[in-house]
RNA sequence: CGGAAUGUAGCGCAGCCUGGUAGCGCACCUGCUUCGGGAGCAGGGGGUCGGAGGUUCGAAUCCUCUCAUUCCGACCA
């Protein structure tokens, strides 16, 4: 491709409304533009490495013996209504009306039209297994749209479906979409973790998330410094330590603690530290209010203690809710002496601490000795916090937790019966029997992965690509000269490597040196080849590789051949 | 949806407080010079100041409404 032809509107100045750096990068490098919140035009250098990473996924799809499909992005809503979640979405999910005032919305996802397809279709387990995929624009009208391509509302994402007769070969299933999505980010060239995540509403027994190691990234994952566990927040689980050291419980003690809410005021205020403080936090679970203790330096998950109570809805309750449970004003809700019959979860961390501080359940007094089992009744006791840096590993003996920010570019999920029950997707067994089919489902973020990819690979003069997936390969810069020698040249190497199969982008743009220099920089390709009049005098051209910023002059011949050797190596999967 | 902010040339911004009919940098066009890390000089084109209404002799500027965008928060197969 000669750049004089294309179309790579490359902007030197940072657009103001861009917040992470590889929305930045996409915006400057003319990847992308908006068109409207969350709705982003693809430009051909953003298109080619998107096209880049859905070929790595087609092809390891394939190998997984996937089947790519194309579904419609528009949805009739009878369908939803069928599996329930035409209610149960949400604003998510925009929905819209036909001329004939029928009703359809947006495609978020297409667990419904596949299963509604594959239930039309498959009516014996020797049709199964069967995953289906595609590679599709996909709407949803999330609440707030950020960072560029990492969190749009219209985006490209790649879904597989799996069918299976039973939960075992579902499980196979599973592990074949694993194994495969392992495969894509590695050849993505991309730094990431497969992580246990919490299987949400759907239920179900295991779920992975892929997470890109990234400063920026919307989500805390934990893995162990020992041995392989890593899950996200949310299903993070530590070991609990030995049961507590005994302490003899000394008397309770009423102290005031004028206007002390937090746990830092009140820690501060009576020189303890927060571990041996016990926070109350009242919350309203489906509308009941539920009164949940943990230390004072530990955080609630509210993921677990959802799933402890298996309650839809969990929030925080408000001061009113708070003056009705505990008899005092926020700030000073205790286990001790509750003012209403409520439901008391505590973490279990909670469970080895003696002589403790709370609140006092009124205003402007905390407690301290307090013991549990002497002084208030906890209703249960379970993992209901995050786990902290340097938590025990629950896995292994020695490991400790880290914890790091990823971003989720993919996610494998078991959906056991969920849709297939509930649109009636089944099949006859070997023994003529009705059965109802096992799902799985497995999407991967295609234009994520990319922005993912740029936030791991950049540098203060922009884009760093991996070779699989930069948009191309070499970029040959013509530097102006006196005579047509560097012409000729940089047309001979481009013509070279065009037939060598490897992708170049032949700068022949009437520009400064240094003009063509910051561009390249600035859209990542991974190889240059710098031809000037200077060391073409000599036969010699440039090589300089993006990442390392090493500089070899060689003479024509030698640096093409590199060039050759240096794509073939980076792609040989 | 709650809180906050911003909308002025393609992009980044000033002007608004204290009303008098719009400016800077980059980009763009022309010419000359320059040519290995986003060139210099000279000349030039481009804006119903997000939209609607109001106050006023007069509104980018003050008031009201509205739309859009962004940030913080809650949501998320």
């Amino acid at each position: 491709m000669r750049y004089s032809q294309y179309f790579i509107p490359t902007v030197k100045e940072t657009p103001s409304d861009a917040e992470v750096i590889s929305h930045q990068l996409m915006l400057r490098a003319g990847m992308i533009r908006k068109l409207a919140a969350g709705i982003y035009n693809y430009l051909p250098l953003g298109l080619r490495s998107i096209r880049k990473v859905e070929q790595i996924v087609r092809e390891e799809m394939n190998r997984a013996g996937a089947i790519e499909i194309l579904m419609p992005a528009v949805q009739p809503s009878e369908l939803w209504k069928e599996s329930g979640r035409w209610d149960f979405y949400g604003k998510e999910l925009l929905r819209f009306n036909d001329r004939k005032d029928a009703e359809f919305c947006m495609g978020p996802t297409h667990e419904e039209v596949v299963t509604d397809l594959i239930r039309k279709e498959v009516r014996s387990y020797r049709q199964m297994p069967i995953n289906l995929y595609q590679i599709q624009g996909k709407f949803r009208d999330e609440i707030r749209p950020r960072f560029g391509l990492m969190r749009g509302r219209e985006f490209i994402m790649k879904d597989a479906y799996s069918f299976d007769v039973d939960e075992k070969a579902a499980d196979t299933s599973y592990s074949k979409m694993y194994q495969a999505y392992r495969r894509i980010f590695e050849r993505c060239g991309l730094n990431f973790r497969a992580v246990e995540a919490d299987t949400g509403t759907i239920g179900g027994n295991f779920s992975h998330e892929f997470m890109v190691l990234a400063d920026s990234g919307e989500d805390a994952i934990v893995s162990c410094s020992a041995c392989d566990y890593a899950a996200n927040m949310e299903k993070a689980e530590s070991r609990r330590d030995g049961v507590a050291e005994h302490a003899d419980p000394r008397p309770l003690e009423r102290v005031s603690t004028p206007g002390q809410r937090s746990i830092e005021e009140v820690t501060a205020f009576l020189g303890v530290n927060s571990t041996q403080v016990v926070k109350t936090l009242i919350l309203l679970a489906d509308n009941e209010p539920v009164v949940a203790l943990l230390r004072g330096d530990h955080d609630l998950n509210e993921i677990k203690l959802k799933n402890h109570l298996g309650c839809a809805e969990i929030e925080m309750a408000g001061d009113d809710v708070v003056q009705q449970v505990t008899g005092a004003p926020t700030g000073f809700a205790g286990p001790v002496g509750l003012a209403a019959k409520v439901k008391v979860v505590a973490d279990l961390a909670v469970q080895g601490m003696h002589n403790f501080v709370t609140g006092a359940n009124a205003g402007d007094e905390h407690l301290k000795n307090v013991n549990l089992e002497r002084d208030c009744t906890v209703t249960s006791f379970t993992d209901i916090r995050n786990v902290v840096l340097g938590d025990p590993c629950p896995r292994c003996e020695s490991g400790k937790l880290e914890i790091w920010r990823g971003i989720e570019v993919g996610h494998v999920f078991k959906l056991g019966t969920k849709y297939s029950k509930a649109l009636k997707a089944t099949f006859l067994d070997a023994d003529g029997k009705e059965q109802i089919i096992f799902m799985g489902c497995y999407g991967i973020g295609i234009g994520r992965t990319v922005a993912a990819c740029i936030e791991q690979n950049h540098d203060e003069n922009g884009i760093i690509f991996p070779l699989p997936i930069a948009p191309f390969h070499c970029i040959v810069s013509a530097l102006a000269g006196k005579d047509d020698s560097v012409k000729v040249a940089s047309e001979q190497i481009y013509e070279e490597l065009q037939q060598a199969g490897v992708e170049v982008l032949l700068d022949d743009r009437d520009e400064r040196p240094g003009f063509k220099f910051k561009d390249a920089d600035l859209i990542g390709i991974p190889l240059r080849i710098v031809v000037g009049a200077k060391s073409l005098v000599e036969g010699k051209v440039e090589l300089k590789e993006r990442r390392s910023g090493n500089v070899e002059v060689l003479p024509i011949a030698e640096a093409v051949a590199k060039v050759k050797a240096a794509v073939a190596e980076a792609l040989k999967a």
